[in-house]
DNA sequence: TATTGTTATACTCTATAACTATA
DNA sequence: TATAGTTATAGAGTATAACAATA
């Protein structure tokens, strides 16, 4: 018998996937275009914000362990978008801030996350794209969906 | 200037992948108790229902390349829950399907899924649900999301 | 030549764990 | 010992491209 197996299709998941995937491609390909990455572009708009900030705390921020924080780091110091600086007053102690030209790139980057936002949901009435927002707000929320992964 | 910048959390798209990856990882460590990762999972229950098929038309189905498709193959035939068989009247052609220990896994894995979906949407309202489901499945259609990826 | 499928390679994203330097 | 950060390693997921066998 199949009769008692849902369908993929039966599954909110299944369809939040679909559209969040699609979403993040169409944008990941449009930074592409200024050879920056989805995530990359995260941790820039989150430094052009909150400047000069530690590594464990943009981890936190970000949701992401200080590993890979300081792999997407690297990556973008090698771009020359990142500066890293040391503490004077702990030795230990970094923080991360954009150079001139990634903060100049930054508007940039974020003209084009509103060109994807505006193409992906454009389909909506206003008072579903609410909705929608609404809904996963509450998600996050009821979720607890913050939390830095295990260390 | 910041304030010309939209925040992250300006974007429905930030939203929608903070839950839809939320989900999928919840979801992904429950099918980890079974040795068996999400894409994997997927295959199976798209076998479960048409069995038995050809790499290419799986491919096609679930929105991935060939080389994509044999590669997740190679993990379930390794872990004896899918077997290939080669066509009687094409040499080029092969079919995969699930071997019997796979179809006995799949009601199994089917209501972990179950579980999860539960257990990620139980705060939301019905008509929550039913709105949320609607206007996910609109934009997959005005979004055009079927098409596989360039080969 | 075109098609089916596999294999080789690469890259993003992320995790866990070991390690270094400092506190 | 505890903390900040980096590095090493691994693995999922996916892509592109080259390839072999067959049609």
């Amino acid at each position: 018998m199949t009769a008692d197996v849902p369908e993929l299709t039966a599954h909110l998941g299944y369809w939040l996937r679909q559209v969040s995937n699609h979403v993040s491609h169409a944008f990941a390909r449009r930074v592409a275009a200024r050879d920056v990455t989805v995530a990359e572009w995260a941790m820039m708009r989150v430094l052009y914000s909150t400047q000069p900030v530690a590594p464990s705390q943009l981890a936190d921020e970000m949701g992401m362990t200080r590993g890979a924080i300081s792999k997407l780091a690297d990556r973008l110091v090698a771009k020359s978008l990142v500066a890293r600086q040391a503490s004077s007053t702990d030795g230990r102690a970094q923080s991360l801030r954009l150079t001139p030209q990634g903060a100049r790139m930054v508007p940039d980057l974020a003209a084009l996350a509103e060109e994807n936002e505006a193409e992906c949901f454009a389909h909506l009435s206003s008072e579903d794209r609410a909705t929608l927002r609404r809904i996963l707000k509450e998600a996050v929320v009821r979720l607890d969906i913050t939390t830095t992964p295990m260390e």
